[in-house]
DNA sequence: ATGTCAATGAAAATCATTATCATTTAAACT
DNA sequence: AGTTTAAATGATAATGATTTTCATTGACAT
């Protein structure tokens, strides 16, 4: 599966997602120190399918097509329990429900449309780099940071 | 009032937080397009008062001890209307309740140690600036961000 | 002073998320 | 393979923040 992302220089690229398979899946829930279930492994599925970042409703209906048996508190402590283990990324923007993406290997910021929800990841080089050159000035050891943007898309925009 | 933070060189410094009074506070909200009750001058002058960032809970207590009258429903309604007129700005954090301030007039980010809790206080216009670029990149008209950058300062790393 | 429409407060509603708890099941152990 | 046992599940209730409703009150233009 591969997904679309900015990359630098304003040039698109393709980041190759590592194929994921149901033993792997199984791998990564013994990781956790969990038990493998035919729940757990679909989640993971239906996560590495689908779009990036899903909300644990979208999951859930998505979810219940194909396996009804699975409820919707399930989802819910699994996603918690994925988060908690760095396995998935949570993105929590405004008011709006969490959203979740399999942990991605190459790190992105968040763009977010404050009217309909909508993420679009970004990645930019020179932003980084500015953010050390700022810890550098004070000293810091830089570990992380969160960068979100909060705006209006264009659809939202041409809505009006 | 005045508000003690941390500044660069590691030396605390005061921003000074132009007063505000009654008639300010009037001026406020008849800008907004909204009549002047005293319930919104209460809330105004609590959140004046106060630390800088409060919950709609908090702040409904804090008022509610010198106005019982004023009702739950009317501090979130107003502090969405401020916020609407960016003259509150609300901070979210997980699936925390939202944190309100007064707009502060001088941007800024923070650069906070995970070791010892130190926050500096940054302002970087060229990330700034390309914050804007990747917007425009996207179609997204811009209202807002969030840049944290988490590290370990220079005692900390010293104190090893 | 008065009419009108916005503002208010109490209560109910909503919405995402979490907790409860009886039942099922994975997987460790015969 | 059968038994055991603690973890996992799913249905439901509970929670907690925020929003809506609606009857009443009040700001302010006239």
């Amino acid at each position: 599966m591969t997904k679309l992302v900015k990359g630098k220089q304003n040039k698109e690229v393709l980041i190759e997602r590592e194929p994921i398979d149901i033993e792997s899946f199984k791998k990564m829930i013994r990781q956790m120190g969990l038990k493998v279930t035919k729940q757990r492994v679909h989640i993971l599925e239906a996560m590495s399918e689908g779009r990036a970042h899903i909300t644990a409703q979208e999951l859930f209906e998505k979810l219940n097509k194909k396996h009804p048996e699975i409820g919707f508190a399930t989802v819910y402590r699994f996603l918690k329990n994925m988060t908690e283990h760095s396995l998935v990324t949570e993105v929590r923007m405004g008011g709006f429900p969490a959203r979740y993406e399999l942990t991605p290997n190459q790190h992105h910021d968040h763009l977010n449309c404050t009217r309909c929800g909508k993420i679009v990841e970004f990645e930019n080089e020179s932003i980084e780099e500015l953010q050390l050159a700022v810890a550098k000035k004070f000293k810091f050891k830089l570990t992380g940071h969160v960068l979100e943007l909060y705006g209006e898309c264009e659809q939202c925009t041409n809505k009006e």
